[in-house]
DNA sequence: AGTCGTACTTCATCTGTCGTAGTAATTTTA
DNA sequence: TAAAATTACTACGACAGATGAAGTACGACT
């Protein structure tokens, strides 16, 4: 299991790559991140709400409804050029961020 | 530049590294953070601190004096077998963390 | 009728980082 | 030789993100 200290500066960036081909809804993004890390990670779902909201709040991401007659109503959402942008930078980081960390981490352990 | 919302889950685990082989205090530790990572992350003082306090308080670092008869005084720190080990399981964790998050980033971007 | 799964929301708490500021000694430079 | 920079911390308060607990609401299955 991973941290969740770890994690924290990605979550924005894994929700971002799960929407980049397709619009989605929270439900739905929690379970594609367990599926997708063979149940390594699994999100909170409050810190995956609250990330929605962050991710609105800096217009990464909108929200909309699609009419369905029923069931409980979803979000669904949406990226947005700024956050396929935000996502393309995250990306470089990560790879800077592994060459980093790796200098302070031995593998044979 | 690292943003520290991603190294948040390493800094202990970087000032374990540094401390496997020689025991050291806070500055020298931050000079050769700065140093390996080729200026790509310069801890803050006060993170610093605030980890030797949290790492003293789990035993996984001591802290003593030399003696030294001129010279601010330096807080020496030595690394615990229970630091150690959690070292190693930081470096296990972090194998794991690479491969998820991987799954999550793009590399062509 | 009751439980399970889906799909959230609200609220309060905790941890780690960081800005600001201050102390104190030594070393460098003007 | 006086001022500025560097070394080596400590204290305090603020803030962001993750999380636990709890609750709401709907549908499906048993």
């Amino acid at each position: 299991m991973i941290s969740s200290d770890v994690i924290r500066g990605y979550n924005d960036t894994i929700i971002l790559y799960l929407l980049l081909d397709n619009d989605s809804y929270g439900y739905e993004i929690s379970k594609k991140i367990k599926n997708l890390s063979d149940e390594k990670y699994v999100i909170k779902e409050t810190t995956l709400y609250s990330a929605f909201n962050r991710l609105m709040k800096n217009n990464y991401i909108e929200s909309f409804y699609k009419d369905e007659t029923f069931g409980k109503r979803r979000t669904y959402y949406r990226i947005t050029q700024a956050g396929i942008d935000y996502y393309k930078e995250k990306c470089k980081e990560w790879e800077l961020t592994k060459e980093v960390i790796n200098r302070f981490v031995k593998e044979e352990y």
